[in-house]
DNA sequence: ATTAAATAGGACTGAAAAGGTCGGATTTGC
DNA sequence: GCAAATCCGACCTTTTCAGTCCTATTTAAT
């Protein structure tokens, strides 16, 4: 239960890691494969969703490879989750909008208490940057230098 | 990815349920089960370990039951992620301090963004308490009123 | 032109987790 | 003693997740 998938973990190391490079360079997915021992093909795949969705943009052929369209203080969680996951439902009922065999249906949208969550939980995605998930790194890194 | 397990919604149903009525008084599995459409094995589980864990109070025997032990407001989402599914562990990696089949391992603690998130989670869960979701449930419903 | 290295993407498999079921034991009011 | 409730473990089925495999396409370099 609220397990985050490997997926979003490679996903968040390769933009991550894209951030520290020159935006022009590019990078590939065997190259994130072979530093974080991530499978490559689905490694692969996780990029190919992030440039579907515009997080980052491909370069086909010898020598292509991915790379940041914009800065990670302009990536909201939120957008890597849809990009990777598709959109954030956090429970089956409220996946479409009147699932006919939701038995709960009619006292869904009024008594239950999903919904409310689940707007709770998508502010919360949708206010964290990956500039400040790196930010906490790197000042949990100096602490641990200490 | 993300999932609220269905225990957690039932957990929840139950709790507000429980929190309507006088708190002196015993709220059945088979009546929770009952109101809204829940496998009443299922929903007894889920008292027990709400119970086990003194969110709730158990009585057993005939005219037994369950009933509140606090008010919802001194009750955390946390609290009931906790009794429910265990700790919070959004990521396998974290589970156990030293997981020896983790390729990442030497990387985890300082680049896996996994941590980072995870103790935001928490902070969001546990600053959240069952009458906050109380409280947006029926602002909802005064809106869809109008 | 050919080759090699890269992205693109669908189909499939195995393992793990979630959801639900069943059976039996214990407690207790009537 | 019976019935209604909590308690609790074992089991099964379905879904989801992680990973693999295979093929096609693009493109730089030779």
């Amino acid at each position: 239960m609220l397990r985050i998938s490997k997926k979003m973990e490679y996903a968040l190391m390769g933009l991550l890691h894209m951030s520290h490079k020159d935006w022009r360079e590019l990078t590939t997915a065997k190259e994130l494969a072979q530093s974080y021992n991530i499978p490559p093909e689905l490694m692969g795949k996780v990029l190919q969703n992030l440039a579907k969705h515009n997080l980052i943009e491909s370069m086909q052929g010898v020598k292509g490879g991915y790379r940041l369209v914009r800065s990670i203080d302009q990536v909201k969680l939120s957008d890597v989750i849809t990009a990777v996951e598709g959109p954030l439902k956090i429970v089956n009922c409220l996946k479409i909008k009147t699932t006919p065999e939701c038995h709960q249906h009619y006292r869904c949208t009024i008594k239950n208490p999903m919904g409310i969550i689940q707007n709770k939980l998508e502010n919360f995605f949708s206010e964290l940057t990956l500039q400040d998930i790196e930010n906490d790194m790197t000042s949990n890194l100096r602490q641990m230098q200490h």
